[in-house]
DNA sequence: GAAATATATATGAAAAGGAATATATTTTGT
DNA sequence: ACAAAATATATTCCTTTTCATATATATTTC
């Protein structure tokens, strides 16, 4: 058992939880064509459209002019398109395409599938546990404005 | 309920619980002089110097000459210096300075507070259940080799 | 013991990210 | 209706990170 003060911190635990976990799936998603935050748009795209770029921007846990950007090079990449509001003309709200739907299916697929490896080393109770764990700490810890702002580091 | 794929998916709810639970203190930081991951070498460092380069990185959940970088900073700024290794003049050992050690006390002092108050909201037992998990999530899925590489995303 | 291989860190060009600010649109107060 | 404030996105400029590769030191092999 390590004494360091980081090796049972909370916040090193998650951000390493994170990143351990994730680094697997991560990698397969190259293979798809896909960067991580592409992945996440397209996910979060993928069972709902139209969504305003400054709420893409904080499900995929970037700032907005993060998000501006991403959103350029996935439209040139002809996976997504920009949409000017019909109520709000200042709102810019984004489609999937048919290329991006198409691109993403795979992905979710290794997505579900991965998860279930991972989950599969625990039952079904302490999983269900785990993510009702997760869902707490986001909802204990996020602030309103960042909806807008979400990584405010 | 939502019932969007995201919402419930292993993986986002990692890297979003680790976003939303961070944001307060990484703003906090700030008021420290520090970056994240500046913090989280003089975290390292401060319960065991001499460590090398790559191990740092790996620590730090950054890759290696990404942490070549960010000691070069520190080590302008005054908070670390680089030895080489006297067994293997390879290796670059990092050791905490005076002035390193006096800058993370009061940061280690408000991760601590801050942990605390984001645990206080669960029992003694579902905190230890809580940490139990990550530390097993991340045992589970780190390969040997990111210990080098950590983030092979 | 010299050549080949492995390991640890550094470097440089390019990409990504962040803070601050600009622009366009809508809302609010009077 | 008009000016001021608020909101949504884009742009600019600068810092940080990454990828690929280079360099230096160690180890192994023949």
């Amino acid at each position: 058992m390590s004494q360091r003060f980081i090796d049972d911190y909370l916040l090193y635990l998650l951000a390493r939880a994170s990143e351990e976990v994730s680094a697997q799936f991560h990698a397969r998603l190259k293979k798809h064509g896909l960067q991580v935050p592409e992945w996440r748009v397209l996910a979060a795209l993928s069972d709902g459209d139209g969504i305003k770029l400054g709420e893409l921007a904080a499900a995929a846990l970037k700032r907005q002019p993060t998000m501006t950007k991403i959103v350029d090079r996935m439209e040139r990449a002809g996976l997504v398109e920009r949409r000017t509001g019909r109520e709000d003309r200042r709102q810019v709200r984004i489609y999937i395409t048919p290329a991006g739907r198409a691109r993403v299916r795979e992905a979710l697929k290794d997505a579900k599938r991965h998860e279930a490896g991972v989950l599969s080393k625990y039952g079904a109770a302490d999983s269900r546990r785990l993510k009702a764990m997760l869902h707490s700490l986001i909802e204990q810890n996020s602030s309103e404005f960042s909806l807008v702002d979400p990584a405010a580091d």
